[in-house]
DNA sequence: TTATCAAAAATAATCGATGATTTGTCAATC
DNA sequence: GATTGACAAATCATCGATTATTTTTGATAA
């Protein structure tokens, strides 16, 4: 640990939500990040909260991030700071130009079109592969994650419960995938996710009324553990089809194409 | 630009090679890297010259990045030191751990397979989409690196030319899927190829004898722009394929698998 | 009024020094 | 002889201050 440790980071916290993006939204969902799981070190810690802020939505799109005012809200110097966000980069959630600094990726609906496109390919080929090499354990993961999804609480009244459910509901997409034995792709899969995640976190208020999405990760996960490629790769790819294009449609009444 | 200039870089960029893998292999093809083309901080120069390091083999996978040592090598400091190999992990080209530093990503037969398998699927999908949406200028794009391709010299005597075909290799696949349209997945294709490239230079004497590589290649650009989808991506599937398997053959000889 | 340039302010990038953690060493003990 | 624990050295992480670059401001001239 840090010699400081953590309680002042908690604090200054709640701060950053509302001066990053100056009294936009204000309930932050920040407190529940702070467990400490071995990453150690101060950058570690602020690849996760810069995520999360970015992934929620706390963190407008294409915002431009001032270094020395994130210092100051995170308690942080400069050095941890920088090498977090460069961190941020490769899963997409940043940009950075030399000499001008570091800005929130910016959305669009063709952005994610080509993400909700990559999904399919790609999640279905990581299943495929999983059903055919996976240990049996994983079957037994799978039904597990798909369990404590199904049961978990989604109030929208409700902040904490929506948190939790997309943590579930996150969890359960690479179990599903965890089984195909390839690192770089899941790498690639799990990139994708977090891409699709923060566009449903910042602009879908709740699924469409004539969809039932338990059942659809029922159908898939039960393909899967009979080892049934074809029937749950299908319904893989018709799950992820139908959450972009409602999500597409959401956000094409909300931002420039 | 920085104030002390470009000079003090080439000098201090021989030593790294040797200092770093201590007297492994001598000969560096260094010098040719820095044409400060729009990277102006040191931390962006430092990307590249480390990246070229790495996919050249001349920082020995799986070797510990000592920050100290590699500090006074490139004449740097810390943070930009940093930075860079920060930007670098997401290349998969660099491994970090908490209080444990920066290591070279290691290779190995299975991590080529993959990367093998998943070009075959991510530049067929690419060059799939290409063929149905590149605009017109793309042709002639592919037909131009094509033939810079084609007439380059390629002599084992000298380094140099085997670098220049390198960078024209990989200009050629890149030009080929650019027509896509889809900056995600170019660059999870980028990667991918970044990747190839350096187990080609680390572990490739020559190409087999059974092959003409510029036949393979003249018939994949004249698939892609005649619009053939299905010729083209045939085509492309073998070639990558081809490569895949020679490598895996070279490599299982001399690491473990 | 608009355009242009120079100075000033804001911001990003880098450095050298300090603090924290891990790794290596060696004696004391069982 | 192997194991443990404390110390020392090496290495990584972080900080505050300094330097370089970009952006803004404001005065001047067309």
């Amino acid at each position: 640990m840090t010699a400081d440790g953590a309680p002042k980071r908690t604090v200054s916290e709640a701060r950053a939500a509302a001066v990053l993006n100056a009294g936009v939204d204000g309930a932050g969902a920040w407190q529940s990040v702070f467990v400490d799981d071995g990453k150690n070190t101060i950058a570690s810690q602020l690849v996760e909260r810069l995520r999360e802020a970015i992934v929620s939505g706390q963190l407008e799109a294409g915002a431009k991030i001032n270094l020395d005012r994130a210092r100051e809200i995170f308690a942080v110097s400069l050095s941890p700071l920088r090498e977090a966000l460069a961190r941020l980069i490769p899963d997409g959630l940043v940009i950075f130009e030399d000499n001008r600094g570091y800005r929130v990726a910016p959305v669009s609906v063709t952005d994610l079109r080509e993400i909700t496109r990559l999904r399919e390919e790609f999640e279905t080929l990581a299943l495929r592969q999983a059903t055919s090499v996976a240990p049996p354990e994983w079957e037994g993961d799978v039904m597990r994650a798909l369990h404590r999804l199904n049961t978990a609480e989604r109030n929208p009244a409700d902040p904490a419960t929506l948190e939790r459910w997309e943590a579930l509901h996150r969890e359960f997409h690479l179990t599903l995938l965890a089984g195909c034995q390839m690192p770089l792709l899941l790498g690639f899969c799990r990139t994708l996710l977090n891409l699709n995640d923060r566009y449903r976190r910042s602009f879908l208020v709740r699924t469409s009324g004539d969809r039932n999405v338990s059942v659809e990760h029922s159908e898939i996960a039960q393909g899967a553990v009979a080892r049934d490629a074809d029937f749950a790769c299908e319904r893989l790819r018709e799950h992820i089809h139908r959450t972009g294009s409602n999500l597409a449609a959401h956000l094409s009444d909300r931002i420039a194409p």
